[in-house]
DNA sequence: TTATAAACAGACCGGTTGTCCTGTTTTGTC
DNA sequence: GACAAAACAGGACAACCGGTCTGTTTATAA
């Protein structure tokens, strides 16, 4: 219904100013948001028009169709979101399970922190959308695929040191990404962040049945429950 | 767009038979197809009136709403997709480890026989409606929640009989929920079932550090690609 | 049979959506 | 300044969606 969320630099009678690179860039972050927090389908671009204080015509001009809209929104915001909440970090981790920690930590501690859980913006996409088009699925599994290589890169990296043994870097990635998807998908359902924190540690449980270090302190906090926060 | 799944005992010019179990049946069984095909927004209720053979007001006779048609859907459609193939094949087994395992295999199994990855009826719901209303989220959360109990109850039914030990229920029912809703998520965006198996054995090969059984045969075969299917 | 309610048929409507189209203004280039 | 292309404004439209409404038919019970 109600939104207001960029800066709308207009309000001014006689003239204008042409910016097409802003422009573009305020349809795309309030697109992005829109489509997180209500999805592609029941976001339309009459609210984006309004939200962004963009006409008709420039975002036609920008982007021709819903689905261009959001193929650019996949491709620009999506995949950055991925590659610095995950990607970036894991590479400048000292090891690949040190790497999936922290994200998970700092993710839950996020999230407990807002008080709302919006969800993870690929895994929201890639339900509604895999199925209903090629190119977004195309679009969508690249991300994927991008996500675990560097996951499993950082594996043989650490193995290549003597970080890490017997582990097959591509079924680690798989099951770290799709741990956090999931967990992420229960979070936002639940509105609740302790399923991060039972997956990560019961991920690491896991594998310290032999493991090195088991350092890990105040473990005991779970199942805290967020109080509610306005959507959008 | 086109569709006609159910069997339509119609076209008898005069008469007419009330069948409200099976007109209502019908309709949860078309309704219930497409949302897991398209998703609940791009889901028309004219197409599932078609679909179904069924007319306006027969349809707004059962389902008030295209809200309380999803809520039906959910509470005894997905609800119990759910307790038919993960609830009752881990209270079956021999385990809850050895239950995890053969949920995953059956699966991935189906899976590649199909052809065809339609994803987890809850997880695509979760993600589309969570946020949409409240009684979606609250419906949803609830599924979720049994889910993972029956899989914390199986590992405590586990440990007092001694087959189980130093495993948190709560985090490993987190975990096991987890990695499948994430993995059905990738599989469904790559339309390729080889990652189920690759989380699978990762989650496998975490435990066995210092486990008892490891005697998986033929685990070299991955990463097989499903051939097209035709949706809906 | 008759009454009574449930089950169903089918048209109708207001609102919304995505897209298109025509026109105007700004910007860059020679 | 002249000119062409890009950038933007804003209305119009046809299709569609979900819900409502009235009326008819079937089942049930007295």
């Amino acid at each position: 219904m109600s939104a207001e969320i960029t800066a709308r630099p207009k309000a001014r009678p006689g003239k204008r100013t042409n910016d097409p690179e802003g422009l573009r860039k305020r349809v795309l972050d309030v697109a992005e948001a829109s489509f997180q927090a209500r999805g592609y389908h029941a976001s339309s671009l009459g609210d984006v028009m309004a939200a962004a204080g963009v006409t008709g015509g420039a975002l036609h001009h920008h982007f021709p169709t819903k689905k261009a809209l959001a193929l650019a929104v996949i491709e620009e915001r999506v995949a950055a979101a991925i590659e610095e909440t995950w990607i970036a970090p894991v590479q400048a981790a000292g090891s690949a399970r040190e790497g999936v920690r922290s994200v998970f930590d700092a993710v839950a501690a996020e999230l407990e922190q807002q008080g709302f859980v919006r969800g993870c913006p690929l895994n929201n996409l890639a339900h509604e959308l895999s199925l209903a088009d090629p190119d977004f699925r195309t679009a969508l599994a690249g991300i994927f695929s991008a996500w675990r290589q560097a996951i499993a890169d950082k594996i043989r990296a650490d193995q290549q040191a003597g970080r890490e043994h017997d582990t097959d870097p591509q079924r680690f990635a798989a099951l770290a990404v799709a741990a956090y998807s999931g967990a992420m998908s229960m979070a936002k359902t639940a509105q609740e962040s302790g399923v991060l924190r039972d997956c990560l540690n019961a991920l690491e449980q896991e594998a310290s049945s032999a493991s090195s270090s088991n350092g890990r302190a105040g473990a005991k906090r779970r199942r805290r429950v967020l109080r509610q926060h306005r959507a959008l």
